[in-house]
DNA sequence: CGCTAAGTTGAGAGATGTCAAATATAGTGG
DNA sequence: CCACTATATTTGACATCTCTCAACTTAGCG
């Protein structure tokens, strides 16, 4: 990793980044047993007895603004942090300053896994919205979970589907189309919004498109011409950030059941 | 994940796949102590006393030849695999049939966390000369990290490693031109050699110009003809698979810096 | 009501892909 | 040992896709 962790910030968010986001507890403490992403979440596939240990430890519940940064490449890495409510996008940095996102965020999923490696964050992360969080100490996750097998292999599970979940945007970076990409992106935030409880069919995008070219590997003109197509050929309502799948099946058949 | 299981495979290399490689151990139990990857290894950062935990597994070396199928995309995940001599490749395969490289693999490196999420192994995984391989069942391995918190963060920080790994590889699919991809490409492996007691400066590439390529997102003509320019550049001289890279420094200060 | 940023659209440029041919290499069988 | 075949690699010419640059529209905000 010789990327340069001084590297120049360019953030593409309007809303200047006014306070680093610390990691330290200053909300009230909360209940991994009575929060409601507890099963798209690390307490996920864990017993009720079990989930109590993660209560015990000192996962604090904080709101983060729009535009704030709740770490940036090269920080000490010291949280995982899990998203209650909300989007954040995570990118990496080049030395030169270009900047790629790597991963878009949404309710119960946990962020700063590559962190554990080396210690500091290998990338930055910054929220779309105003959001919540849950910062969860890694320290004391690692002890308990040298007692309690369930939430070993619970966070084990989670690092390996983050795996799998990269390999997948290595293909679509690596060998799909332009068309492809935004398919199967448009699919996966579907099936994400579905997964939450929201309509798979109609939803709000959280990010730019600039955003979504950067985590696709293409140009925001590029974006832009890509749905104003799908719209034209009836797959897609779009109204700005505003997303209706009109035509679910031909964008599945067209260009889905390839990714994720 | 609706990648499909059952997608053909398009085996690249040109030996038959003769017979699928059981992680069944059927040659002699290895010890990780004396094991010359060690420091590359799962036994990494691990205390000598702990890695006896390591010795009392089933741990088992075998051959594997040429061209032959460690695990493919869909198997059954129970071992992880670590390259012990040689060069392995994994790649992923679509519904369609295309197919991308998602990593080469050197000695010390281990292999098929992908498997862990959901209990099927995500990639394929094919040898791309006569190797060796240790066979490490992974019941055992989350058994004992459960009493044993060094393996357990062993374990862990090499996931964190292949997160960071893979954003790396995204960077380069989604932000970087074919000669910066190529030339990354290069001194990943030479820096690779390098930590294994090799020359960082000339080495014998095992893998083909298509296997390059598709791990790079290009085709091979274009791994061709950047290889090519790079020699009349004076960077490297290339002939057919053995590479030296004649202007290290140029190589860097124009490409490198940039890339794992 | 003007200002700013986001998004759309068009025209042309440039990088990489596609197709095809030539060369080189390794393995095979006579 | 040698011709033969299959494969890998290189190189050229051309096509195509995405990028670049630019103008314009729209929405949100003070």
């Amino acid at each position: 990793m010789s990327i340069a962790f001084e590297a120049p910030i360019h953030p593409i968010r309007i809303i200047p980044v006014v306070s680093r986001a610390e990691g330290v507890p200053s909300a009230s403490a909360v209940g991994c047993s009575t929060c409601s992403s507890r099963k798209l979440c690390l307490p996920g596939g864990i017993s009720e007895a079990e989930i109590e240990l993660l209560d015990r430890m000192a996962i604090a519940r904080r709101r983060v603004r729009a535009g704030e940064t709740l770490y940036r490449q090269g920080d000490r890495f010291q949280y995982l942090y899990a998203v209650r409510s909300g989007t954040f996008k995570s990118s990496i940095t080049l030395a030169d300053g270009r900047e790629q996102v790597s991963g878009f965020h949404m309710a119960g999923e946990l962020m700063g896994l590559d962190g554990i490696a080396s210690g500091h964050h290998a990338s930055c992360c910054i929220s779309l919205e105003d959001t919540e969080i849950c910062s969860i100490p890694y320290g004391p996750v690692s002890t308990i979970s040298a007692t309690s097998a369930a939430l070993q292999t619970a966070v084990t599970r989670l690092m390996s589907r983050e795996i799998v979940r990269e390999h997948s945007l290595m293909m679509l970076l690596g060998s799909m189309s332009a068309e492809e990409r935004v398919a199967a992106f448009l699919l996966n935030i579907s099936q994400r919004m579905n997964a939450r409880g929201y309509s798979p069919h109609e939803f709000h995008l959280r990010m730019s498109r600039a955003e979504i070219g950067s985590y696709l590997g293409m140009k925001l003109e590029t974006v832009s011409r890509t749905l104003s197509a799908f719209q034209q050929q009836g797959l897609l309502a779009v109204d700005r950030r505003h997303i209706r799948i009109t035509n679910f099946d031909a964008l599945e058949r067209g260009f889905g059941s390839r990714f994720q």
